[in-house]
DNA sequence: CCGGTAAAAGCAAATATTTTGCTTTAGTGG
DNA sequence: CCACTAAAGCAAAATATTTGCTTTTACCGG
């Protein structure tokens, strides 16, 4: 009658050894979820489905993770984790603008909220933190190399509060999409206080 | 084997008449929902023990909300209804400074976290659209005050996007509390470009 | 290379939950 | 007061979750 399953604490990729076991189980398993999750209904995506599919017994499925959100939760950070730094066309200002442009579109579309909404679910606001930690490293490296030229882009941290958050803000609690315009205004707001 | 129950998309207060059956029922399940989250764990909070306390059967729930998260979400959104206007001193930046480091503190504390989450957690969008309105409309009330005594206060779309957005991203994403200093801030960088 | 060991998976029975078809009740309008 | 509709109750069936115990796997020290 105890709510909380063991929680091992060591996040997403609790693995002992890349080639274990474990990791190959818990591969199947995530493989399992983003199939079904890009074929059927979000009704069909339960823990013996996904067991089934991954070849699993679902109590390893409980036993791991608890619950279908802690498990939804770890594959969508695994799905948000950037896969490659920014570009760089030497114009720090361009690819911020882009960078951040792409970001809200990819955020705004369906399997963007859907993403945002199991990171947010799970119990567990570890998720989260790791989240918006990706979301920081891009930005900071887009600055990184802005400051290597002697330039002065606005904190990270300023581009968190100031695009970012609006943008999720606005994707989480309306139903209108964060167009390129706006985005564009909210970038160039930063900007254009830049000296100050 | 359909996913979607009946929605009849008349949100929270789905009630033919104030005294008829279903708002009673309603009422009761509601307050069953409200005591049993003040009382124990998150993990006591099921649909058979919420219809057990309000002496329903758990099919009454089920027909009605389809899920628990659309059930938590709707009581959610009624607890984060406004019950008051905000103070009004004759100041109306120190009237939103105020309410503003109060609707942090509450939304950072633990009940409004979970509030958030449970807003967030149902497949209707329709409830976070919703709270947000909520908080629009204290803003935009205080900026009426301040409008009628000719004054330039922010727009309060401005006020959402630079201050509200910023904090309920810290609440959602980071374990760290939006304090007061950090609201503050973000109050001041707004009011501080008035006039340009 | 061969057991020994600990951690995790499998299995299956026990619980708990959700869904569903049908019956009953409450509120509405004639 | 009676018929009608919508929602609630009830109970059985279907699913999902938990749990105790067994088996497998990978790692470790000989």
């Amino acid at each position: 009658m105890d709510q909380k399953q063991q929680d091992n604490g060591k996040g997403p990729q609790a693995a002992p050894r890349p080639g274990g076991r474990a990791a190959r189980i818990q591969a199947a398993i995530f493989k399992a979820v983003e199939e079904l999750k890009r074929q059927g209904d979000a009704a069909d995506l339960t823990v013996p489905a996904i067991a089934a599919r991954a070849g699993v017994t679902p109590s390893t499925i409980y036993r791991r993770w608890g619950t279908l959100a802690e498990l939804l939760s770890d594959v969508a950070v695994k799905q948000l984790r950037p896969d490659a730094e920014p570009a760089d066309s030497g114009d720090w200002r361009a690819d911020l603008k882009g960078w951040l442009e792409q970001y809200a579109e990819e955020m705004a579309s369906e399997p963007g909220r859907a993403m945002l909404r199991e990171v947010l679910g799970a119990d567990r606001l570890e998720n989260a933190g790791v989240c918006s930690a990706y979301t920081s490293r891009q930005l900071d490296i887009i600055r990184a190399r802005a400051l290597a030229r002697g330039d002065r882009p606005p904190d990270t941290a300023v581009l968190m509060d100031r695009v970012i958050a609006p943008v999720i803000y606005r994707i989480l609690f309306s139903r209108a999409t964060p167009d390129a315009a706006y985005v564009a205004g909210l970038i160039e707001e930063v900007l254009g206080e830049d000296g100050e």
